[in-house]
DNA sequence: CCATCTTTGTGCACGCGTTCACAAAGACAT
DNA sequence: ATGTCTTTGTGAACGCGTGCACAAAGATGG
């Protein structure tokens, strides 16, 4: 915690908003692969279409990192690599914890797209004594017990959770505590932090859910209209705000 | 951009904004909760505070559902449940399936909070030979070769890709095409889907490197205020998130 | 050096979402 | 019935994010 109330209306120049910060890591993983295979630079409008975003606003995002492209040209693959990277904080190492080793700390642990972004697993964490001592993904786990030196050695300053409901926020407390100030929360809870702590929550049921009342929409009028009912009503049709090239549309298998 | 045409403001009464749908189902946990210690009522504070939210904002997300409430004495628990889980469409069930049963796919497929939901897992397919026959979580895994009629078999719309991202976009295409309707995509790939389907992702590598922008700002702040001999300021106050609840979707539709 | 062509960077307008603040609605006591 | 007290429902203001449209910048060719 510490960190004083800044309520400061952002310090004008650093100011970048949190839209463009959460599209970053898309446009970083878009302008690797073009890395990868070799391209050296890229027009605002192919950067967009791979990203699956709008090219203004591509733009408008790039400039409030900077001028880093040429007119006429595009952007240099590499430099921007390097730029987003540096922007985003990559160019370090993130020794992550990981506490709660069941079905999907495991499997978290056992993915490989952490280290390739510049994360590494520093630590799983369990509180079952069976589990400690267990090699997973090549990692021993360690007891809760633990979890204070174990952040503390390691530097650790991001942690995600993925315990069961109940004990995430006294987990999420020790975390904190413990000197953790971001947090990556699976446990479907609603986590009350310090300020100058984010929380940031993965909530698969949330999303299964957003999508069952979209689906339920699209049954209703699609009833409406094979029902036998005008094409009046016709709800608003918004749904998917598809990709870039909008490429074939209406399929509608009525 | 969007659809292009469907100008229309939603028909009237109908349309209930995204976010506020993105919040439903926060607040349908809640309440679960209140419901099984039996309370009876809620006013729109304790229920926002439970649920990480601005009271006024319950409110008038509430307001778009209709007018369930009582003025001086609050909303009744069980009742607003009921509203709610049918906006959602989940006094129906979901059936679901999951592509790509390695890791990811696995937990998932073991994790309980499916069907206490209203979705049912209704298979798990899988493209390797050697998992078809394997039985997780009581479930028996298919072959992919049997994708489109046991999609349609089970009257499923509701898809869950978990295969690696190379694959990812040709899952989808076949998923589409066999009649699914929403996906739920954790592959870290732009998907493209036609018009009518409805694609949310998950990404946990986006969330951490989120984080990280974070923590290194506020490493940068801290350094600034400590060092004193900060080169350039680059303070930007907003501090961590407003209210407890470090709102921010970490999806975004496709 | 000038003309043309491509693509960036951004001013501006618009719409959505959030929050405030308060009148209206109802409960409850007298 | 009447008054008081609590809490909802919402009008209105505000701020953020998005997308359009275009001038400026630079590359490229003659
Ligand atoms: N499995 C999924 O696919 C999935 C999907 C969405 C959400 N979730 C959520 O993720 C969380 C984990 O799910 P899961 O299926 O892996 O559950 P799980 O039961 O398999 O694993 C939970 C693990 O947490 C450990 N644990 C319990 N209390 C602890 C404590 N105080 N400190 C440290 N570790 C502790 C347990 O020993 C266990 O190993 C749950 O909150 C669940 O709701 C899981
Ligand atoms: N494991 C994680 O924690 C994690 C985290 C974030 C993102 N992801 C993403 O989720 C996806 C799955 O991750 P994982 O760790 O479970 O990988 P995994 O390799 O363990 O599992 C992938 C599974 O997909 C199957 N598969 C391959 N091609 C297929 C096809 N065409 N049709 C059907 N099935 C097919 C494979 O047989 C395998 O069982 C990947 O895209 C990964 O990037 C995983």
């Amino acid at each position: 915690m510490a960190t004083g109330r800044t309520h400061r209306p952002a310090t004008r120049s650093r100011g970048i908003p949190e839209a463009t910060v959460a599209r970053l890591p898309l446009y970083l993983r878009a302008l690797t692969g073009l890395s990868e295979r070799s391209v050296p630079t890229v027009s605002s409008e192919e950067l967009a279409a791979a990203a699956g975003v709008n090219s203004a606003k591509l733009r408008k995002d790039f400039s409030y990192l900077g001028s880093y492209g040429t007119r006429g040209v595009g952007y240099d693959v590499e430099y921007l690599v390097y730029q987003i990277s540096r922007e985003l904080g990559l160019t370090q190492d993130w020794p992550v914890v990981i506490v709660g080793i069941g079905n999907l700390g495991a499997a978290l642990a056992n993915y490989g797209g952490f280290a390739s972004r510049g994360f590494r697993v520093a630590a799983l964490i369990d509180a079952d004594p069976e589990m400690a001592g267990k090699q997973i993904a090549g990692i021993t786990v360690q007891h809760s017990d633990d979890m204070e030196r174990i952040i503390s050695d390691n530097g650790v300053s991001i942690g995600v959770i993925t315990t069961p409901p109940g004990v995430a926020q006294q987990v999420c407390d020790r975390l904190v505590a413990a000197g953790i100030t971001s947090i990556l929360n699976f446990a479907p809870t609603v986590l009350t932090v310090p300020d100058g702590v984010d929380v940031r929550k993965v909530d698969l049921s949330i999303e299964l859910q957003i999508l069952a009342f979209h689906e339920q929409r699209k049954a209703g009028e699609e009833a409406a209209a094979t029902d036998g009912a005008g094409p009046v009503a016709a709800v608003r049709g918004e749904s998917a705000d598809k990709g870039p090239d909008g490429d074939v549309p209406a399929v509608m298998p009525a």
